[in-house]
DNA sequence: GTTATTGTAACTAATACTGTTACATATATT
DNA sequence: AATATATGTAACAGTATTAGTTACAATAAC
């Protein structure tokens, strides 16, 4: 949702005269609600990815050039960093199993992060939105409303 | 736990007498009930890494040579397959970025996805039994332990 | 036949997330 | 200054998932 966002605000900032976006306009395109906008929104700014403004003709926009976000970056500004989780009981610290396998578990976890951290690094809002303008279903119409800065979908 | 238990049951069997190990004395380990053990045990047995016995003197073991199981195996036995969802709700279709977007998530996410694939591949129940063996903290207690059969951690 | 054990259904409790309402705060426009 | 428009955030309800638990039928060894 976030790298929607992201590339949705690019692609309207640069096409339209629209300089922000507010979270109504993006809550109807992702098909949810503002607040709902809002707090993802929030932790992009606390990221350094966004800027926001209160107050009437505010708004959401890019805090940085599209080609330097990536979606690694995207990744570490929304979810809390492990992909994998132990379970919630800690093991049985007097089983010789259970007190060795979680140093070996957090080893291999370790690594499958870096993995996964490896392809996101590499793909940024730029190349997204790239991808996105080449594709036959992003049509004139599409190409049209981004331009009038009109809310998508509306 | 999967691969805590299949660990477990590895060295049991190879360094006990016992065929097989019951849910009580895997639970005891893991440190939960018995029947979230059946379960995610059924799991794994579903997928032929492990064997399972009704009945007096019943219990679980290995199905596979321990070489052969590798940390992928046991993923895709016990996880569901996608590593990263996506929204609840639909992105309008009517949106020029909700239409597209997901068709170039698709592709990142199974790159990710493989990119896990291959660090898990690599690892075995083996490497994983043989790395725990060296640990100091796998002392002489847990070493006689497991010759003994007992439920570990009793 | 008795005992030990899996397989599974059903229920409770905990956790997390989405969506929603409400409202204080901030800011551009008039 | 007054008004209209936004964000930021707290609070709450609804939903889904999971762990843990109890209970019990089916199964197999002794």
């Amino acid at each position: 949702m976030a790298t929607h966002i992201l590339t949705g605000l690019h692609l309207i900032t640069e096409h339209s005269g629209l300089k922000s976006v507010t979270s109504d306009m993006i809550a109807e395109s992702v098909n949810t609600n503002p607040v709902v906008i809002r707090r993802l929104l929030g932790q992009l700014r606390k990221a350094g990815l966004v800027r926001s403004q209160s107050g009437a003709r505010g708004g959401f926009s890019i805090a940085l050039p599209v080609e330097k976000i990536s979606l690694l970056d995207v990744y570490r500004a929304t979810e809390d960093g492990s992909l994998f989780h132990f379970h919630y009981t800690e093991p049985n610290q007097i089983c010789p199993v259970g007190c060795t396998i979680q140093e070996s578990m957090k080893s291999v976890c370790s690594e499958a992060e870096e993995a996964v951290a490896n392809v996101l690094e590499n793909r940024t809002i730029a190349n997204l939105a790239a991808e996105m303008m080449e594709n036959p279903l992003f049509g004139e119409r599409a190409r049209a409303a981004i331009e009038a800065g009109i809310a998508p979908g509306s």
